[in-house]
DNA sequence: CAGGATCCTATACGATACTG
DNA sequence: CAGTATCGTATAGGATCCTG
């Protein structure tokens, strides 16, 4: 393909773009927690190890962590007895909605393409 | 959140495409190659392993594999000497494009504030 | 050039048990 | 309930060398 310089480096910016979000976004559980905390609004810590199936405590909690250092995710406890946590998608964070929602509906056409057949 | 019966089989079934998608993207490099061949619209294996910042031949080639038997990729031997080998997006991988577009754009706007600041 | 083979390391992840 | 601590395994991934 021939391009011009200055498309070659435009091409190279969304490159970079495209690496720095999946450097938050990667790993094997990160998009699913987001989908679940997007989709409910509010989410406590156990009924997210429900939704995303198969997730172990000590992977939520540590996702939960990077998740809310990367300012995605705010994180409240609740004044109950035992103690209760909140999980809520930050104004920042629900700048992913169109892309959860956009994997959504892919998933569904690549399970019908690829998986259902 | 209180939600009908039918409304959690929805939350479900979109927390479970959700899950598809990620079976298939998920990782460090796959969406980053994805785009790289989404940009360029065809790519030999050395341009991918440029435009990918820190990725092996090891690792390319690998997932390069699994795209391709996810039909995502398309893979053509060149009749050249030495060989070449050039990869595009197939029509199911095309319709990846939209989600590309959608992580370069966050991709930007989450280096403006989290990064950048 | 494209990629396979080999070897090695780091870390991602799971299971289980424990605590305020 | 929402984690933390500890331990162990599996896999991801890097470096290097080799070949048609």
């Amino acid at each position: 393909m021939q391009c011009e310089p200055h498309q070659i480096d435009k091409h190279k910016k969304k490159m970079m773009a495209v690496q720095d979000s999946m450097d938050v976004l990667s790993g094997k559980w990160k998009i699913s927690i987001i989908s679940s905390i997007c989709y409910y609004n509010k989410r406590r810590f156990s009924d997210i190890l429900n939704d995303v199936d198969g997730i172990s405590n000590r992977m939520l909690s540590k996702e939960l962590k990077e998740l809310e250092i990367n300012q995605l995710v705010k994180r409240t406890v609740l004044d109950t007895h035992p103690v209760t946590v909140e999980y809520e998608l930050t104004e920042h964070g629900l700048t992913l909605k169109t892309i959860i929602n956009n994997l959504t509906d892919w998933g569904m056409e690549h399970r019908k393409k690829i998986i259902g057949v």
